[in-house]
DNA sequence: CTGAAAGCGCTAACAC
DNA sequence: GTGTTAGCGCTTTCAG
């Protein structure tokens, strides 16, 4: 049961290989009426090119490596769909790999990528350094980065979720509700993102005039509920109580708020939360959680549409090398006016 | 900036190409001195083999094509890791793909697999059906399928969770609590699962000696929350309120019990719940749900492997070609007591 | 517009 | 144990 070739093609229609290979890629030097038969008799014989072939030729295999740490992180899901959907609308495949965050699953997935000669490779939310980043550069692999924590130098391909602008929302809701005790609950953990947000949050504070203060600011263990609950505890151990809680994420302020009810407080009426990201669990739990949607799904295709017009050699100008991206403030029932 | 090929090497190395092929698989006719010389500069050259080039000649891609129909879909998180973990330990990658249940796509999907000659196809979740199948089985990709929804034929390799049993279980639990007025909440667009969770239903019923009541029986227009609120609605409008309700999924439950709260009702004092996925949601919702954790996981695993054993030949059993995985009842607060 | 021929990088007979 | 050689299935000059 051999596969059918362009051989075989070629055979039956009388023609050579290479015009079978033209009509069936729309080469221009091709006389209307050949191409159209051709393409006829190939579909007509169940004919499936070889990529393999292809890409052995062409040095060109229409495949992008996506990297991830955590393929259950619900967060990533959103964004691997916006790569997805726009890869295949182009006509490219996707591998997808787990590092957890193991330098030596990482290393192993980016030699598997290299091997199977991907076009590219996207990575998401990783903590990819500049070392590993000119390792892939010097195989000439071209990368673009999605939200990545460690701080990179400016000329490195990435998209961001806009980190200030929402923290900047979120304080503002906060603020404007009428709160002036405002604790951040964070995540050192996650490296340059929680870095920004603290940073997004300690600004929108010191603009409306509020100071900030060191014992408002609470760390976790993890970005997970467990985290945020062991640091809402050290919050709650102080006299005097913030009335509002600005979390690192919706995680962490899920397990905030266990802390709190814990506590025989009650969100919003004792305490306001928020969180980040607005991933599917945020509708749902109680009080619905007041949050901040990062465009996930379009960070994903941000991403993906860069790494092909890289592809394409469209030069890409030095100014969207770097691309930040802004969601939107989802206003639930996890805030309200202190009383 | 070409590449390294076997050729540069065996050049620098005074040998054939043929033997550099040799030393790199680990070949047995080749001498132990020269393998490890080679393999050495090998390595210090940084030369990377191609498996598009190796894949051409040997026609075994080592990689594998895995459909969903939604990437998103936080049930099939844990699925893909489990099968993810498994591919990357025996060095195989793995192309992703979700049809959104678009039947163009699907076929888009699969002819891009098929012709990147993936060496087989792991579908999970989806509404294919036997024609789909065929049409796999003639162009000489196996597949392995994962809880799929359409009923097959016995001969095909799938895996499945085990829903009688789970259905049992979670019965067992809700009958050894008192309850005898049991409201199941299907969902009939999920097909064979669906059928085969409505079917654990009756029978436990039976079982135990309770009639089977149609009144009891609602159907979601979807297996989201909205599905699950609409259905609930329908069983509160009855006379005779049943005491508990076993839904078909986590979230067909969650919108369930906003239904409840929003008729004043409480969750589990006047009616409990039970979902089904133990996904990440329903450990965090009001009150967490009781449900039955499916062994994701394992079922990626399990597939993945039935996979690579058969492409290494291993005839595989008639009675493994199909496997039924159980996992296990998870008892949380939206079930008690009926008062 | 079409054909002939070379070669992408590797493997695997088949010789030696 | 090692080298020679012929492809795997396609694209792409280069001729015509």
């Amino acid at each position: 049961m051999a596969r059918l070739t362009i051989y075989d093609i070629a055979e039956k229609a009388g023609v050579s290989p290479s015009t079978v290979s033209r009509a069936l890629q729309d080469h221009p030097r091709i006389g209307e009426n050949t191409k159209g038969r051709i393409q006829a008799l190939a579909k007509e014989m169940g004919y499936v090119p070889s990529a393999v072939a292809r890409g052995l030729k062409t040095k060109r295999s229409r495949v992008l490596g996506v990297i991830v740490h955590r393929i259950e992180d619900p967060y990533l899901t959103e964004v691997l769909k916006g790569i997805e959907d726009t890869l295949h609308s182009y006509g490219y495949s996707l591998f997808l790999a787990a590092t957890q965050r193991i330098p030596e699953r990482e290393q192993e997935v980016i030699r598997a990528m290299n091997e199977r000669r991907v076009d590219g490779i996207i990575i998401s939310s990783s903590h990819i350094n500049m070392k590993r980043l000119r390792q892939l550069d010097h195989y000439g692999i071209p990368s673009v980065l999605i939200n990545n924590q460690e701080t990179l130098e400016p000329d490195t391909c990435s998209v961001y979720n806009d980190e200030i602008y929402s923290m900047n929302q979120i304080l503002q809701h906060v603020i404007g509700l009428g709160h002036k005790r405002i604790a951040y609950l964070g995540s050192p953990r996650a490296g340059r993102t929680n870095k920004k947000r603290q940073q997004g949050y300690e600004e929108a504070l010191r603009e409306a005039g509020v100071e900030v203060c060191a014992d408002y600011i609470s760390n976790g263990v993890n970005a997970r509920p467990q985290g945020g609950a062991q640091a809402m505890r050290e919050l709650l151990a102080l006299e005097k109580l913030p009335t509002a809680v600005v979390c690192y994420n919706d995680m962490m302020a899920i397990g905030a708020i266990q802390a709190i009810n814990q506590a025989n407080l009650c969100v919003p009426d004792d305490v306001s939360v928020t969180g980040f990201d607005n991933i599917d669990l945020a509708a749902y739990v109680t009080p619905p959680l007041t949050t901040f949607h990062q465009p996930r799904y379009k960070l994903g295709q941000q991403a993906a549409e860069m790494m092909l017009q890289a592809l394409n050699g469209e030069p890409i100008p030095a100014q969207t090398q770097v691309s930040i991206l802004r969601g939107e403030l989802v206003i639930r029932q996890s805030t309200a006016s202190p009383n």
